[in-house]
DNA sequence: AGAGTCACG
DNA sequence: GACGTACGTGACTCTG
């Protein structure tokens, strides 16, 4: 049916609905897979509510019309238009393109133009409608659509009982015609969208202005007329501003669109299809709804069935010769309108080295899409690149560091562009320490990680290969290796070009692979509220470091290595002869060849096992062993802490700036390197002296906060003992509490020695416990062990079924879960031989070791905002701790806010039974602290 | 480069 | 019945 005479037209604004039902409702996440739908869900509601509604109306065309890409011709005429808007809700961003498809599962034509908003797209389409003799209206309550009114356009405001606003409604809102809507729009200004208009006019006085003097070409040129000073002046001053202003909120009518008026045609849905997405959904009300309306039976709506593989997206082959060598601001430029007209880049920094504290930047590499990727050559040094003590003069080419920054910057940060890489706190930090605060970002290592944790390493090389294809040139061949390696600043320019370029190129195809993977794999939630907002708090924490005093560190150096120097003179007494102390070999030799004690055992290389627990056995035997342990623990402390320690201060900053790694654990945990701060001595009184080096500044003290026993709650919780969680809900001391309930001892007859062993097996529980296991680590005999294990599921029967279930569920589906839908994989949980031994009790321990780690992470996250108005950073995890600095005088109001940040982490995602409990120390060092 | 050892949660 | 065995990390040293 061709649109004419007698045909009318229905275009909603489908952001309008999006943004409401999003605000409407609370969180609703899918039940299968906890991705977030509240608003699909809501925007479902709205459209079968609209399509109900419609029933014997005259309608005859019908369009849900979206914005796309957040930079339009507007933004080209004023560059702080709608730039106080916040950025798009994290769980609102996945729903976005489900809500596109929701359109089409209703069978209404749903449309969006790359760079236009739907106000836009809308104008136009009045337009034609009203043209060709036809009637239009708006379903939306926008008052920017209100100039569209007139001629048989109307708008209806679907929230207020489809209140019809027509000329005269309009008339009411801005006391002008729809025809001056833009001219008193231009002078009021607004707020929402930064539409900057005459300061101090507001609709009112801007209506009566324009009343008077009939237009605002006319008001601005008779501005001298008007009596009020104040308002003339404004008027005169402000004339650009005002223009500018009518030229922002005047809508486009003269589109050019790819589709006409008779591609909306109305059209009823197909239930099959419509009913099929909703099931998806797992929308279960509206379907029964629906499904009554049509006299169906509702289809069942259960777990989904496993996604099929995800066809590899089409892309055109790697082509090094293609990448652009950008050399001056008119190139960068031409790659700058390219970003914003697709919203996204990826985004990879080249340094001069790995540590990111101490790293230079040398070039910037971008790719819009598959193969058009540009290299920005920055800090690249002239003259011959072998030649180590070359030209430090600038190789040609390249742009002023500062111009290409300036030119960057804005793109960097503006919200409403995405930029996209791998491993992008490694970029974020670099380009901090250039004045550019990254944001917001995408991360295909945290993709990969939040999809296939277990199943591989995130590297870029390692995602390329296995989901590419491709080999990319290796940073070796650039660099060299060894003594004889380079710095990246001594690749030549051209070389350079290739390599950074294809990186760029490769990170945007890992994105455009794993993007649609993460919902189908049910790891949305996960990526969006676990990783993702974890980036920029690790950045930060990074970047803060924490102070060490080197002199502390030095003096203990220099006594360990004076009582190490008197170990080994009591060792070559006692073994009649020098030898290498520090050698595993030597040590076994002599105590087992040489002074033939007995129980030597040789591992796989031949060689004698000379461990602490070994050599602790025989301590009771000779003087040796003992003196060996306690030079190990000397010379552990000195080469790992407080020898190494030293060389990690920064020399800018004075601190110590760790790396966290976000997939450096396959259970969800941090790990930290160069140095790692999560493994400071504390067990031993001498290891823990070195926690006295870590201090705060002159005027601060060091707060830590850390969960108590977190796991064995998550355990009790997870396994649903109902003796442990009333233990915890108690407050007792759950080891005591265990100990009582396995040996029948009443809690104030309990000694200190059946409590350690009830200690011992509690943890042995969460490490997947063996009789082996145990006795060793109680040093009692096998079947005394497996003894306290036969009793302990005995009086605690859940773990025995939690133990069943995980391994039952690891083995269908490959994976373990944590609370929080973390996937953890296990690909040899079916495999024969010891292999399998080994994968059963890391499946145990996933879920919890990882629930434990999500609850901090969710803390982390939400702390940066809880702490903002306090003098406080937070500086160090330490998997259940986390370390901030803070003015002395701040430091109770801090533990205040942190300790309720941390108890109350699981909410509203997980509701624990039993309670978490977080402990706080104060102290000038981290040994106070503690 | 890998094994052995040991620091932490 | 045999098989090896607590879970998760990173850094340092020796050795081939």
């Amino acid at each position: 049916m061709a649109f004419g005479k007698g045909c009318h037209l229905h275009l909603i604004d489908g952001s309008a609905f999006i943004f409401r039902a999003y605000h409407a409702l609370p969180p609703l996440t899918r039940k299968s897979d906890g991705l977030p739908i509240g608003a699909v869900s809501g925007f479902c509601n709205m459209l079968q509510r609209y399509v109900e509604g419609n029933v014997g109306s005259d309608v005859t065309h019908v369009a849900v019309i979206f914005d796309k890409g957040s930079h339009t011709f507007r933004n080209e005429l004023y560059d702080q238009y709608k730039a106080n808007r916040d950025a798009m809700p994290e769980d609102l961003r996945p729903q976005i393109p489900l809500t596109r498809e929701a359109t089409r599962a209703f069978n209404i034509a749903c449309e969006e133009i790359e760079g236009f908003e739907a106000d836009d797209i809308i104008a136009t389409l009045a337009r034609q409608a009203r043209e060709a003799g036809g009637a239009c209206t708006i379903i939306s309550s926008d008052k920017d659509l209100m100039q569209l009114v007139g001629d048989g356009v109307v708008m209806m405001d679907a929230m207020k009982g489809n209140r019809v606003i027509d000329s005269e409604g309009v008339e009411e809102k801005f006391g002008v015609g729809p025809k001056q809507v833009v001219d008193v729009q231009a002078l009021a200004g607004d707020s929402v969208d930064n539409v900057p208009g005459a300061p101090g006019i507001g609709i009112k006085t801007a209506a009566l202005l324009i009343n008077e003097y009939g237009t605002l070409e006319e008001l601005l040129d008779r501005a001298e007329e008007i009596k009020q000073p104040r308002r003339r002046q404004t008027l005169i001053e402000h004339r650009e501003q005002i223009e500018l202003s009518k030229k922002l909120v005047t809508l486009d009518e003269n589109m050019e669109l790819p589709f006409t008026l008779d591609d909306l045609e109305a059209k009823d849905p197909d239930p099959e299809e419509l009913l099929a997405f909703l099931t998806e959904m797992e929308f279960r009300t509206i379907v029964k709804r629906i499904s009554d309306k049509l006299g169906v039976e509702p289809p069942a709506i259960e777990a989904a069935a496993p996604a099929a593989a995800d066809p590899a997206p089409e892309m055109p082959p790697f082509d090094a010769e293609r990448y652009e060598w950008v050399k001056d601001a008119a190139a960068l430029q031409v790659w700058l309108d390219r970003i914003y007209e697709r919203g996204y880049v990826a985004v990879d920094t080249e340094t001069t080295g790995l540590n990111e504290m101490r790293a230079d930047l040398v070039g910037v590499s971008l790719c819009v899409e598959p193969g058009q990727a540009c290299y920005i050559p920055l800090t690249h040094k002239g003259g011959a690149a072998d030649d180590l003590f070359g030209d430090d003069s600038l190789a040609e080419g390249q742009m002023p560091l500062n111009a290409a920054l300036d030119l960057l910057r804005p793109m960097l940060e503006d919200p409403s562009i995405l930029k996209i890489g791998q491993n992008m706190k490694y970029d974020a930090k670099i380009f901090a320490r250039n004045g550019i605060a990254l944001a917001p970002i995408d991360d295909t290592m945290l993709m990969s990680y939040a999809m296939n944790a277990g199943l591989h390493n995130h590297g870029m090389d390692q995602l390329s290969e296995r989901y590419l294809g491709h080999n990319p040139i290796e940073i070796k061949s650039l660099l060299g290796t060894g003594k004889s390696a380079k710095t990246f600043d001594r690749v030549p320019v051209e070389d350079a070009v290739k390599y950074a370029s294809e990186d760029a190129d490769i990170t945007l195809r890992l994105w455009q692979t794993f993007k649609p993977q993460l919902h189908r794999k049910r790891v949305t939630t996960v990526y969006e509220t676990l990783e993702r907002p974890l980036v920029p708090v690790l950045a930060k924490m990074e970047m803060s470091g924490i102070k060490v005093d080197r002199d502390t560190l030095s003096r203990m150096s220099n006594a360990f290595s004076q009582k190490m120097a008197a170990l080994e003179d009591e060792l070559y007494e006692l073994a009649g002869g020098k030898f290498n102390v520090g050698s595993p070999a030597q040590v076994g030799e002599i105590l087992f060849d040489k002074m033939g004690l007995e129980g030597g055992k040789k591992g796989k290389t031949g060689k004698y096992s000379t461990g602490a627990d070994i050599l602790e056995d025989l301590a009771t035997l000779h003087d040796f062993p003992g003196r060996v342990l306690d030079w190990r623990q000397l010379s552990k402390l000195k080469s790992t802490y407080t020898d190494a320690l030293q060389t990690h201060i920064n020399a800018e900053t004075g601190r110590v700036h760790t790396c966290y790694s976000i997939t450096g654990a396959n259970t969800g945990r941090l790990s930290s390197t160069e140095p790692n701060l999560q493994n400071i001595p504390i067990r031993t009184e001498e290891g823990r002296r070195i926690r006295e080096a870590f201090i705060a500044e002159e005027g601060k003290v060091l707060v830590a906060l850390d969960y108590s026993q977190i796991e064995l709650r998550i355990l009790a919780h997870i396994a649903q003992i109902d003796a442990l969680k009333q233990a915890f809900r108690d407050g007792l001391d759950i080891h005591a509490m265990t100990a009582s309930e396995m040996f029948n001892v009443p809690l104030d007859e309990m000694t200190p020695e059946v409590r350690r062993q009830a200690k011992a097996i509690n943890f042995g529980v969460i490490y997947g416990i063996s009789g082996f296991g145990l006795a060793r680590n109680l040093r009692i005999p096998r079947d005394e062990a497996q003894g306290f294990i036969d009793r302990y599921f005995e009086r605690f029967p859940g773990i025995r079924k939690y133990m069943d279930e995980t391994i039952a569920f690891a083995k269908e589906h490959g994976r373990v879960e944590t609370l929080f839908g973390r996937r953890i994989n296990t690909p040899e949980i079916n495999a024969k031989g010891p292999g399998a031994g080994f994968a059963k009790r890391a499946a145990i321990n996933a879920p919890i070791q990882g629930t434990a780690a999500d609850v901090i992470r969710r803390a982390m996250i939400r702390m940066d905002d809880a702490i903002r108005d306090l003098p406080a950073r937070m500086l160090l995890q330490v998997h259940d701790e986390l370390v901030f600095e803070v003015d002395k005088a701040a430091a109770d109001d801090l533990i205040g806010v942190a300790r309720e940040v941390m108890e109350g982490a699981a909410h509203p995602a997980v509701r624990f039974d039993v309670p978490l409990v977080v402990d706080a120390g104060i102290g000038d060092t981290w040994a106070e602290a503690h």
